[in-house]
DNA sequence: CCATAAAAAATAATCTTTCTCTCTTAATAT
DNA sequence: ATATTAAGAGAGAAAGATTATTTTTTATGG
């Protein structure tokens, strides 16, 4: 929790045990929460918190960097503490989403300004498939 | 406006005044509306039409291959009419979204594959970045 | 034309996210 | 340690987007 606690204080944040709580479950997850699943997870712990707090909790930790908000396309966000541009991949079957290798993309953004007269700052890539436990459910 | 009734009863849809201005307007445009955009514009010519037969009609036309549903990460869904995988790139400074030439990815679906064990049968690409009238706009 | 199955309209409900207001607490300096 | 104060948490309402339900209307094939 150390580090935790030094990366809110270098943004000027209060050290709370909710942002704690969030931040640190967020940095030892893989699974790209929605605000719900961290409200579902962490409101035994905190029985006082509210979702209201989860949500402004993580637009605090969003707006200084320390996480970043996806939108594979349900009707939620979903978040992440690794706040490298990297791809993601959605499992059709089970709604899962993982990590891919950002090296896939390397050169695309140089590919893109080539392309248009934008002055290009970002970008999400997702891609859709069925991960290995699912293509087996699918054969049975 | 036949090809678009041509379009609609191969897929054995009834043909209805609301479904051909909606997907009328989703081919003549190239602004990626939102649910309520589209109805905004139609409902002066069309007084009676809820903002829930959109929604539907955009689900309908959706589930059939006929449009296909984005998000750009704001909290609503923009429609296309351009079914085929494209990139698309969102300003920053006026929210407008544009399709970008596909060849940019043409070989990324290869890569992600090479990289993972999901069987990948999609992908969404988004670039973020401000447009020429956005770039002049914060020069002043 | 008519029957009927599908779609539209109207409205309510739901779900996600944001806002407002009040109370509490962490951080800092005494 | 304690007081101060400004930020954050909590609660609940509200807003915004989407979906569901029920009734009415309409398109289409016979």
């Amino acid at each position: 929790m150390e580090e935790i606690t030094a990366l809110l204080k270098q943004r000027g944040l209060k050290v709370t045990p909710q942002r704690l709580a969030i931040l640190n479950f967020l940095m030892h997850t893989n699974e790209h929460p929605t605000a719900e699943t961290i409200y579902k997870k962490l409101v035994s712990d905190f029985p006082t918190m509210s979702l209201a707090t989860v949500y402004k909790t993580l637009e605090v930790l969003k707006n200084t960097g320390l996480i970043q908000e996806l939108n594979v396309g349900e009707g939620s966000f979903r978040y992440d503490a690794k706040t490298t541009p990297h791809p993601h991949i959605v499992c059709l079957g089970c709604g899962k989403v993982e990590d891919l290798d950002e090296s896939i993309f390397k050169d695309l953004l140089e590919e893109v300004k080539k392309h248009t007269d934008y002055k290009v700052v970002g970008q999400k890539l997702y891609f859709y498939g069925y991960c290995p436990a699912c293509q087996k459910k699918m054969n049975n």
